[in-house]
DNA sequence: TTAAGTGTATTATATCACTTAATACACTAA
DNA sequence: TTAGTGTATTAAGTGATATAATACACTTAA
């Protein structure tokens, strides 16, 4: 498994990504999932860089990013923390939605997929949709 | 643009990829939608690479990850050729959609979307799914 | 037999993204 | 003052990607 918990996120890092990449992801994923609370700090780059085993440049480098769209806010000296802008996270949230909708339907229909088998293939995936 | 059209494939490649995954993609993609007859002749390893101004070696590199999923048969000597065993064809476009398609739901299910949001989010872009 | 065109292999080199390491600085709170 | 923040810099190493130059085995057709 190779799994850790920090600042009540669980991170299981592998090589099939970047890890920068991977944090951010979890991290994002926890705030738009509501999985941490508006406003709430997250845990220091040093502490996230030893929890993980990884280097505090790779944790920054996430950091950065997260800050850089507007999901934190970071305060010298004090640390980093979520955004108390709900409407800002919902925004995200969809606009990330919207890139990964994109990105499926293109891949698809570069297989030749129509919208209604693309529609047939989800039902007989994710249950309805 | 900077498009080519090389054995009625159109390939337009830049740097957001490595330069074989998009030759490999499109060539795939050709097979699956059904653009290229089975059996037919795809150009030489060495005319594909002078058409795209990219090395032999990168082509090469496509080919032989299209040959290793069955989707061609190389002939020492006389060439590459697309497969002419339509239900290996079938398979492989069935299995690169379903990889997709589970993507798709990890990342839309790690941003809190429930599978009816998806549904919403696909009939609001791709017309009707 | 020869020549041209195939796939294939090898070796070397270069570049870039990613990651680590070590260190230092500015700021904040106790 | 001290410990813990974010931040910046410089150096180094690794691996994937791509290019370059050659060479070899095979097939086809002249």
């Amino acid at each position: 498994m190779n799994e850790v918990i920090v600042g009540g996120m669980r991170f299981a890092l592998d090589l099939s990504q970047p890890l920068y990449e991977q944090v951010l992801d979890q991290v994002r994923s926890s705030i738009a999932k509501g999985e941490i609370a508006l406003g709430e700090k997250i845990p220091s780059v040093r502490e996230m860089a030893q929890a993980l085993k990884i280097n505090p440049n790779t944790v920054m480098r996430a950091y950065q990013e997260l800050e850089r769209d507007g999901l934190t806010e970071t305060r010298r000296g004090q640390g980093t923390f979520i955004t108390t802008d709900a409407e800002k996270v919902r925004l995200i949230r969809y606009r990330l939605a919207e890139e990964a909708v994109d990105e499926f339907l293109a891949k698809l229909g570069s297989l030749g997929f129509t919208p209604s088998e693309v529609a047939a293939i989800l039902r007989s995936k994710g249950g309805e949709a």
